[in-house]
DNA sequence: GCGATCATGTAAACACCGTTTACATGAGTT
DNA sequence: AACTCATGTAAACGGTGTTTACATGATCGC
């Protein structure tokens, strides 16, 4: 644990970087978030780290594999704020599901060299296990949410979790990708998206017959 | 018209190409469709028009305008598709609505490249009039829709056709650029997309009161 | 300590891409 | 028939992804 010699902001180094793997990610978030992640180019992360062209190909295959690795990441961080979020339900489902929704957003436009690399990069999802096995985590945490906010329902039509989180997933992806980054000039909306996705969730819910509690 | 000498399928053709934006936008879909959006290239069009590099350029200041243009296009035939599909909300606006629905799914998966270079190429929504504009008038097929479907509820409380029609699009979208395509490798789901779809807006309309007629 | 090993860096090369520039061609107009 | 101008080509530029041969120096057995 002794390769910190004097490297932190941009002190010299040696013929070795000595965390390069490390720095390409930053590299990569830096650069994505900047220029999107069909813009980002693996010779210009090599020159943000201060290295030669070809020095990445000794941590990444590619440069699918560079983003790759920071989509799982993303999907790590991505599930720890949703769990965060969801709070174990507290204080009651209802109320812990609009706070996953809103952070989901949240997500999508603090983190969008995060949310780029994780969905807008057109990844494989075989590409690498952790990378899946990351997506099913986030996943999951929905898929929690929604067993606890069904679980009240007479079993008479109740309807499976696993659905209910696709559809709330996917309305929440629906309002990220149109509407998610506020910086950037998209069809203005008559309201934020964070209130469009909660009135969304609000209605979907009262259809499925679930009241928010007194 | 009389550019059509004996150009059709591959015969030769002068130091003139005769129909050269047209077989660019041709390329393009080809190409995008089986490379996707951001793996098309410029040159490759040119290529794939027996053409020289520079020849594109005649026609289009850039990569991205000829994408814009396909984009443009896309869109003209999705409102056209959409609108097809609404038939002006018969037999009634509820079950209109789901065939909206499946409408849009059956595009994005029929028509991987123009959904392709709508909703994914990152496009700057300014670059071009007819680019926002054929957006706009897709969006106008589903708000009035949505006029329709809400017209009979009570005044009080009810909801804005353009909230309604951002909630069924953004879901549509969701589920379309999550798991839309089926032929790739995405994540398995407990149904087909088009079911997926039509539940999760039942349920919704369901949340807002609106009944499927006897 | 000390040398051998091997991960990790560099340099150079290759093909391809986007884009611009100067020049060539030929279709349409007068 | 001559002119004009849109539309093609060829050549050149710098940037990009990737591979290859070579250089360096951190680490580990001795």
């Amino acid at each position: 644990m002794s390769w910190n010699k004097r490297k932190r902001d941009g002190e010299k180094r040696g013929y070795h970087h000595g965390n390069l793997r490390e720095t390409l990610v930053e590299a990569a978030l830096d650069l994505i978030s900047k220029k999107g992640a069909a813009g980002f180019t693996f010779a210009e992360a090599a020159r943000w780290a201060g290295v030669s062209p070809g020095a990445p190909y000794r941590h990444f295959k590619d440069r699918d594999e560079l983003i790759a690795d920071v989509a799982s990441r993303g999907f790590e961080a991505f599930a720890a704020k949703l769990e965060m979020a969801w709070n174990e339900g507290k204080p009651d489902p209802f109320t812990a599901t609009q706070l996953i929704g809103r952070a989901y957003l949240e997500f999508a436009r603090k983190e969008p060299a995060y949310y780029s690399a994780m969905f807008e990069a057109g990844l494989p999802p075989n590409l690498s296990l952790e990378f899946a096995q990351s997506a099913d985590k986030t996943f999951n945490v929905l898929v929690e949410a929604c067993e606890a906010l069904v679980a009240d329902l007479p079993a008479l039509g109740k309807p499976p979790a696993r659905m209910v989180a696709l559809h709330i997933w996917s309305l929440s992806h629906g309002i990220a990708s149109l509407f998610g980054r506020g910086d950037e000039a998209r069809r203005p909306l008559p309201m934020p998206p964070e209130d469009l996705l909660e009135a969304g969730v609000l209605v979907y819910l009262e259809g499925l017959g679930i009241k928010r509690p007194a």
